[in-house]
DNA sequence: CCCATGGATGTCAGTTCCAGACATCACCCT
DNA sequence: AGGGTGATGTCTGGAACTGACATCCATGGG
């Protein structure tokens, strides 16, 4: 055995998920993260930029996933019909982790205006990834921009409802619905 | 002439501007902007709830303009037209205030996360006021929601073009052309 | 004309977030 | 055995905020 435990990483962010889950964001800090993890409060900088990163940490792995779908569409598939593509991708990721978790971390982030802009953060940069991704398929803009936005708008929309208890289908199936929804409302003039 | 130069707020937020601009939002500390308001930093903390919020000063105003548009567009119009009449609304009020000032304003958040997080956080914040109106409409749900961030999104492209200098027609133009793109790309499939 | 009140500001002290610089310790490789 | 490496701890300090309290001036009532 080490001279540390294993994981730093995953003990700080269960930590975090936990003491945020019973005291709040704002009533917990750094160092009774790190403290709870067995670390210090230097130490947890070292592995997240912010306090608030604590939170995010499989955000890249996800991008990289809903990329890796849009950029896997058919060549033929219109811009809207690629991004659908990462989203199914993102919802099958998505589904593998515990239901529970992910909604408690829901509520967490639901519950501090600061942990939703960075949220909105993160989904923006997927938007841009996918918007980069479009253009790579010659997607013109603002076209590319405006698909990956949108679609990135779909899955914040479905991931509220699902992770918020007020759709009980099945991640996938819910974001099918939303994406369907937003073709209507932009149709229908 | 009353003990203290009138408009604090105001000045705090052209010097905040100034400053940003000169040497970068993390160069700047919040003691450097209110000294050069003539005022100390406890000062500027009872204006401004955080560092990054002296830049949104105008933000409630605009979600008014928005909130407004959309509630007075007629009863018969589908969920998007109306969120376009609050869009018309925002291209208006924006379209008052001086070019070159929000030129700089926009440059000074394109070069910072932080800011960047803070503006999607206020779109995000127009857009529930929206799903609101469009609620107390008769429009359900996930249609309201889902027209209400899709309206913010053409909110968003249209501005980052517009005051990022890469269009150069009149901002309700610019933004009538971004609401017609989101619905091509909506309905091509 | 004086004084009480209230709003905007200043002063001071304290907490927390976050970062730079450097030390330490176990492990690994040769 | 010894040096290199990576993760962690320690120390220190700046900057973002916040609460408590003092101050000053405009205003209005007496």
């Amino acid at each position: 055995m080490g001279r540390w435990q294993p994981d730093s990483r995953g003990r700080l962010q269960e930590a975090a998920l936990a003491l945020f889950a019973e005291r709040g964001f704002d009533q917990t800090t750094a160092a009774e993260i790190a403290a709870q993890a067995g670390l210090t409060e230097r130490t947890f900088f070292r592995h997240f930029a912010d306090k608030r990163e604590v939170l995010f940490g499989g955000s890249e792995v996800l991008k990289d996933r809903i990329v890796a779908g849009v950029a896997g569409a058919p060549k033929s598939n219109p811009p809207l019909d690629a991004v659908a593509r990462g989203l199914d991708a993102a919802a099958g990721m998505l589904g593998e982790f515990r239901r529970d978790l992910a909604s408690q971390r829901h509520t967490v982030i639901a519950a501090n205006p600061e942990l939703r802009e960075r949220e909105l953060a993160k989904v923006g940069d997927y938007a841009a990834a996918v918007a980069t991704v479009l253009r790579r398929r010659g997607v013109g803009e603002p076209q590319a921009t405006i698909a990956a936005e949108a679609g990135m708008t779909v899955l914040r929309v479905a991931l509220e409802r699902w992770a918020g208890g007020h759709d009980d289908r099945g991640l996938a199936v819910v974001m099918n619905d939303a994406m369907t929804q937003l073709r209507m409302v932009a149709t229908d003039s």
